[in-house]
DNA sequence: ATTATCTATAGATCTATAGATAATGC
DNA sequence: ATTATCTATAGATCTATAGATAATGC
């Protein structure tokens, strides 16, 4: 049954894609090695050959997401408008239904956070360095006198995009999760 | 082995503070049942004496820390000083060093809202009632025109709050970690 | 010959249950 | 007699490994 060495590494490339997404919609804890890899239309002893352990995998996963996340990011930072409109954007984006009601595929700060505070060196490695460019992105969009000031805005906008989101996924009441996303959304469009 | 009812009862308590100090620490999935009442000084199979279900203690787990901590917002929220003064102390406590090391401890929100998500009925149920008691605290000390203002001002705060916290616990960049609280602690009082 | 994947399985852990035990509370 | 807890275990699932298989790539 072995494959092309292209094959291998697209199977490989598939693995971690949809690690992304099981582990976002599900928890690094709540999907196995083996559900995972029937997922990628492979078996469970095969993964072996691929990665070393299922953290490994987190990790690389984890990479991954945060990295094509922080890509769309930029291309919304990099398009048209004011600043303030592509922050608008990027705000209008993150904070709607269609987001919220995605987490699978959608920004893997808010589905692996607290999972990464839990997980050992390498997933937290990945977390940390995959977080920059959303800093750095929102730095220069948000208004600000001096470059410390831009940073701590870009923070603190970063902070209540995220705690929105986790809220308005976790409530059960549908006006109250609206609630959560337009509010955060007016705050930071208004600043 | 039979205890009293009193002893069965504290027993029965004991197991629901067991588990929201380790459902706080490593997640719903990350602590099993047999660990858990190992924790507390119970053995395994007594369990289903008390619960008909992991996920029935975990709703009422869930229940009763967001009840303990929403009340110790309380405490601050009737303490003296200014209204700002107030939220400022619910924000410095919040957004301190202390609270992000202590996840086992500390706000059941930062801990367990990507898992309330991700959980069947009700432990979203469980916890959404518990979130209404930390907005009214927040609407209560946040300076709006209006009740609607308020309430758009508290949401916005809440979300900035646990989003800060999380993100701060999960990168492993110590001076980022200070900065993430930092920035939302200055926009909390500053606004 | 090398190697990517497969089958099969070890050994640990998970939730939940059945039945035994022994102390309470009538 | 009732019942809270215990021991023991069923059955599922978990991570990881060993060895077989079969196609690639020299």
């Amino acid at each position: 049954m072995r494959v092309s060495k292209e094959q291998a590494a697209e199977n490989r490339r598939r693995i971690v894609e949809v690690a992304g997404t099981l582990f976002r919609a599900r928890g690094v804890n709540g999907i196995g090695v083996a559900d995972l890899m029937k997922e990628a239309g492979l078996t469970h002893g095969g993964f072996y050959g691929h990665f070393a352990s299922k953290d490994d995998l987190a990790a690389e996963a984890c990479a991954s997401v945060m990295a094509k996340t922080a890509q769309r990011w930029g291309t919304f930072a990099d398009g048209t408008g004011t600043p303030d409109d592509r922050l608008a954007a990027i705000a209008g984006f993150y904070l709607s239904a269609a987001h919220r009601d995605a987490p699978a595929s959608g920004c893997p700060i808010a589905t692996l956070g607290i999972d990464a505070a839990r997980q050992d060196g390498p997933v937290r490695r990945a977390f940390t360095e995959g977080l920059r460019p959303f800093l750095e992105v929102l730095g220069r969009l948000v208004p600000g006198r001096s470059k410390a000031a831009q940073r701590e805005k870009a923070l603190a906008t970063l902070s209540a995009m995220v705690g929105a989101v986790i809220l308005a996924r976790a409530v059960d009441d549908p006006a109250l999760s609206d609630d959560i996303l337009a509010a955060v959304k007016a705050r930071i469009t208004a600043s």
